[in-house]
DNA sequence: CGTGTAAGGAATTCTGACACG
DNA sequence: CGTGTAAGGAATTCTGACACG
């Protein structure tokens, strides 16, 4: 029921990787960081550590970045879409609550 | 009809997270790499890169080691695995070609 | 054979700051 | 505002070798 979890969202890619990746500066990556447009994890030592799924996010913050678009700006945007999701995922639970009030479909108490 | 060639192949995780994902030394994943076992690529500046398969592949290793299996028999296994998959990649182009030939399904010559 | 470790050096990453526009 | 850069330091990684069993 949960999600993939599987590689693309693993924090394990460090920053230079992602640099050749992205095509981007280490400067610039940290900076969007800064901006709070990405949020990498640290290893002990308090190296970054970026996920396949970040390094795609990058690479659209960069496009808009490319057209004109203020971070803050692009923050603003992320945050909607976030909100967005979660409105979704609150609806999709509830639904799903009352489909099992309804029917009570798996996870009812099977056996004892 | 080439392959997912997604995040699972792609060669961006350094030695430290390697080892934090499976536990096992930098040596042993040093060593596994000087028995043929595994391989990493290189940074410019020589770091060693894995993928999240090569992370995968680590994991069977060390168990196959732990239950005493040594690492020229294991590398034997992967190269008779490896020729399988080979015979299995002919068979199916060999296949396709007969059916090609037969049929002419696709890229035959459509316009012009 | 498979792994630990100390050794010395090189590559990688980090932060805070100054610069420019 | 977004990015480059030089600065100094710390964390990360590399190789070759000795050790043990």
């Amino acid at each position: 029921m949960a999600n993939d979890s599987s590689y693309k969202d693993k924090k394990v890619i460090t920053i230079g990787i992602v640099r050749d990746l992205t095509g981007l500066s280490e400067r610039q990556i940290r900076y969007y960081e800064e901006r709070k447009l990405i949020f990498p994890e640290r290893s002990p030592g308090g190296s970054r550590k970026y996920s396949f799924a970040d390094v795609e996010l990058l690479v659209e913050i960069a496009n808009k970045i490319e057209d004109g678009v203020q971070t803050h700006e692009i923050r603003k945007e992320m945050l909607r879409a976030q909100k967005k999701q979660n409105q979704t995922d609150v609806t999709r639970k509830m639904i799903q609550g009352q489909l099992n009030a309804q029917f009570g479909l798996r996870k009812g108490p099977s056996s004892k």
